[in-house]
DNA sequence: CCGTCATAG
DNA sequence: CCTATGACG
């Protein structure tokens, strides 16, 4: 059990005085599964509490998880979710290190699942440094490829026209293959993967992964595995990251 | 009523004596639908006799058809059948200008649909340039991407390991969406698409379009179409083409 | 939230 | 030989 994506940045040489390291965490704790919810989510706040992230990004909270999580760490993070019914999106983050000053959704219209866009305006607490945080859990499933392609582009949008103040991370489960990439003509213009950025190192590349995990079970003989969680930044300041390869297991978020 | 593709060629300057053009048409006469078939491959028939081609390729015909078409054209043309039953493939080449040393089958193994590469060793006669012509109906349907891709692989690969002699030509009903060929890393090195190399016209661009023909009725809000049918080229003296939108007009091939 | 297949529109 | 949906492995 992991979080699908956990990295680290430190600020550009242009601000040295003290070079500042975030923590970012983006997990789908998969609430769509009934089974162990509780167990499970023991098993979040666990990694959590360890890691100490300065940002976290769930996707696939529910009313339940979202009340837990935010139960124990109300006092140290701001817990922000995006809806309040069925699964939705969260984020968290570390009031010590990260000011939250304002947060929003932008909804994905043409969804079948009520999936949206969690957006926060923050600030690096020590230096200053303007972040735009955003998160999402885009359309699932292949046959959905025509939606999701449609609202990564509005997300891929959303970062574009932010105020050019912002170092902007989108981060999440995002349900795409590269091959979709390819056909909404890759990634922006000063957009760039976190994944390919910090070396497209082999050992990161699944985050889903049904032969590492047990949690959907299909009776296939080769199983499938794909990069579903991304994080992708438009960076100003911030712009050395570190992809932990234990933690991009496969997931392993959804099982314990 | 139309075929999907038709080209004609003329030497390359370096064999200048003889400025041979060569007419090609590909045709998928929908021999799957029963419906007014007879009347159809007379409208074939037709269209034959008025444009001589010097090659032509068939998808989907039937034994009653190809029987007829041979029988109309044995005289003028050779006329090969890439099967003997359902449906299948032809090809034929006009007697006075190409001549035919051979031909045989490539199995395509994993398919579901019995679908197969017709290949046919021939010569310009006037000027003796050896000439491999390919045909073949790939895999239908959406859902068959995967194997429809390998038996793209199979036919670049037969194209690229012909004999060096050969101006080689691939055309047919590839059923192949863009993308797919982005998928498979493009066309191979030293191989080009007719409909690219004589300027991407976009009226020459759609070969199956459910809106201009009704033959197969969907009931869609917004019709497809595609590029289905195609011809790719490895070209050693014939190099100049020119695709004739008016007989590219979306398979209209299948309907009178 | 996989890949495959069948069916309806 | 389209797209959308749902069942099944
Ligand atoms: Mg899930
Ligand atoms: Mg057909």
């Amino acid at each position: 059990m992991n979080p699908s994506t956990s990295t680290e940045s430190s600020a550009a040489s242009s601000v040295p005085e003290q070079p500042k390291r975030l923590k970012l965490i983006s997990w789908n704790i998969d609430g769509r599964n009934a089974e162990n919810i509780k167990s499970r989510t023991e098993g979040v706040q666990g990694v959590i509490a360890n890691e100490k992230p300065d940002i976290v990004f769930f996707q696939e909270v529910i009313p339940w998880s979202f009340a837990y999580l935010k139960g124990v760490f109300d006092e140290t993070y701001e817990c922000i979710a995006g809806g309040d019914a069925g699964y939705f999106t969260a984020a968290m983050v570390k009031k010590a290190t990260v000011k939250l000053h304002d947060f929003y959704l932008q909804p994905f219209y043409s969804s079948k699942m009520g999936r949206n866009l969690l957006i926060l305006q923050t600030e690096v607490t020590s230096s200053g440094i303007p972040l735009l945080l955003m998160t999402s859990h885009l359309e699932s499933s292949n046959v959905e490829g025509s939606e999701r392609k449609n609202q990564l582009k509005k997300a891929f949008e959303e970062m574009k026209v932010a105020d050019s103040k912002y170092t902007v991370i989108f981060g999440g489960d995002m349900n795409v293959r590269d091959s979709e990439i390819v056909q909404i003509g890759g990634l922006p213009e000063g957009i760039s993967d976190l994944y390919e950025v910090t070396g497209s190192r082999p050992e990161c590349y699944y985050t889903w992964d049904n032969a590492r995990n047990d949690n959907l079970y299909f009776p296939q003989r080769v199983k499938s595995r794909f990069r579903f969680d991304r994080a992708e930044n438009r960076y100003v300041l911030l712009c050395h990251w570190r992809l932990d390869p234990d933690t991009v297991l496969a997931h392993l978020t959804n099982h314990e």
